[in-house]
DNA sequence: TTGAAAGCGCTAACAA
DNA sequence: TTGTTAGCGCTTTCAA
């Protein structure tokens, strides 16, 4: 009756092997074959090397879709990053990625772009696929997209900030101790005019804050500000300390908020003819690798970003099997890292 | 008989809402809600509006696993790149998310590391997840994993390189033109005394042998090669014209096989208190943004990434969609960019 | 334009 | 240890 006679009646399989070949050809119930391929304990030593062997002449590949269907469980993460190019989020994807694989789980990218608008639809599209866990740079704030995920049930952890009220699970730091920590860091160095070169974010507008309130203490004069924009190039990097310059032409330090624009910010002053650290000293934010071996070299922030990766990792992936996680909200903190440039 | 009441019978639901939950709301059937969400053409304006409230009171969010499984599109492409960390890959990446988001794709990134066997495990992971088509850089060399795919029958382009057999599609540009044609630009410039700087990498050797050919050709002395192995930082490109410098002190042109690596040559250069061109002239590979912002700016080999993106991006979702694909392998060619440099 | 029935390929639940 | 049955939530097919 429901055999698979095929004579007439149309099919509409995709025409791929399925468990149920395997099955046949191994002489056992499609259960059974998916016993032996997933849980090889579970079956006699015989019937299991009859379904590996079919596993093998078939070639098949089990289709994870319908298994996430049945079972509730994608073994799927999803990550949202802003931008992927040169993008300092890129070290902690990678060691998400990499530990997430070591677990059989497999990671689906989004970029929202720096839209709000992008990462709502963005977030629409990545809860249609039903992921086991979503990975967030940054905070989500209120809003539509915030309301779905939190009425989805996905395990979610934000990361790179802190807040009292994350969506779910937390792994980050304070930009407002960053930008506070770096102020003091300059002017325990002695200098006294500084300015500041930031992306349009608003995780740099707190650290901005941050940073004045700090000089402000201490009846520092303020610190003159850049916008770059959107554009974190090292060009912008380059533009900004021109204008810095015309303002303020005796800048003693410079703080930017990203390594690229403070390599911009290094580049110019050399070109120029200043001295860095003597005429100009620059602080970048990030630590991206190469930094550090240039010349001058770039003092930074740094921030682990594997260890946030990997704390993300092991966070999702014990929610999403059930397990209790050790602590909501994590603060990995952040180390000045004092190199020639400064 | 077939109600809903789950007085007693066990559920295995994972509680979300569903197309059930919204056409009962509506008061039609699960699939006039389907086609009203599909394909808002077919139904009548009051069913419309009828299950775009319902959708909109319950914060239904369709189940892609579902749909994908039903209809055999999974609306998924996944790409695997060897790292994201500073990668030249990534603009590729970056564009080809975009264009796939545009169409409503969604992109599964997979991390290959430089490794065989991983790129292995990784494709079967990527197979069993249906999606409707594969974006590889590189090409896949014969073997279990290009076997698979073939079998799968899963559209998939190769790019970043050429072959007279892909798998499938191909995007590319010839790594042997490279090498011949910065040769021939570098003896031009008037150089004799040539090095490479390189990292462990297939491609980069054939980039190596053709410009090794160029030189030999014309009866220059063979360069020094120096390879880097996996370590593609700033630091092994200082580290490797410390080397060179040993046994040729005399060296005039040094091309890397990337702009990191060159970077690091220019570094290591200027720290040594030679002058970048006059003393030694550097070429890069991959033309990332701010290498032609730098002092010197760099010169180096572009490849246009953003339109391997975007091009495998058209072709992929062309082919899955059951469209006929214009060509099946297009060179996309490079640029050489003359910068400071040399 | 709308719906009933069947099934995509797999696994949970229960039974033997 | 193995199998039967009944779904997972959606879409295709066919009929009205």
């Amino acid at each position: 009756m429901n055999e698979k006679d095929s004579s007439k009646r149309t099919r509409r399989s995709s025409g791929a092997i399925t468990l149920r070949d395997v099955a046949k050809l191994a002489g056992v119930a499609p259960i059974t074959a998916s016993r032996a391929i997933n849980t090889p304990t579970s079956v006699s030593a015989d019937v299991l090397r009859r379904v590996l062997e079919a596993v093998d002449r078939t070639g098949y590949v089990p289709n994870r879709m319908a298994g996430s269907l049945a079972s509730s469980k994608s073994r799927l993460i999803a990550a949202v990053v802003p931008s992927t190019v040169m993008s300092v989020f890129m070290a902690t994807i990678e060691s998400l990625n990499n530990s997430l694989f070591d677990q059989g789980y497999q990671l689906m990218l989004g970029q929202s772009g720096y839209s709000a608008e992008r990462e709502e639809s963005l977030l629409e599209a990545i809860i249609g696929r039903r992921p086991d866990g979503i990975f967030l740079t940054g905070i989500l704030p209120p809003g539509r997209a915030r309301t779905r995920l939190l009425a989805s049930g996905i395990p979610v952890v934000e990361t790179w900030d802190l807040t009292p009220t994350p969506i779910d699970m937390l792994i980050g730091f304070s930009h407002t101790d960053i930008g506070r920590k770096v102020a003091e860091f300059l002017m325990k160095k002695g200098h006294r005019r500084m300015a500041i070169v930031r992306a349009e974010d608003e995780r740099a507008d707190r650290r901005t804050l941050a940073f004045q309130a700090a000089l402000q203490q201490q009846a520092y004069p303020k610190a003159l500000e850049v916008n770059v924009g959107a554009s974190r190039s090292l060009k912008s990097g380059r533009d900004a300390l021109g204008k810095i310059l015309t303002k303020q032409p005796k800048v003693q330090a410079v703080f930017c908020s990203s390594d690229l624009l403070a390599l911009g910010v290094v580049t110019e002053a050399l070109a120029r003819g200043m001295r860095v650290p003597q005429d100009l000293a620059v602080m970048g934010f990030g630590d991206v690798p190469f930094v550090q071996d240039m010349v001058p070299s770039l003092s930074t922030v740094r921030i682990n970003g594997e260890q946030i990766g990997e704390l993300a990792a092991k966070m999702l992936i014990a929610r999403s099997e059930g397990l209790a996680v050790d602590a909501r909200i994590m603060d990995v903190g952040f180390s000045i890292i004092e190199r020639q440039s400064t």
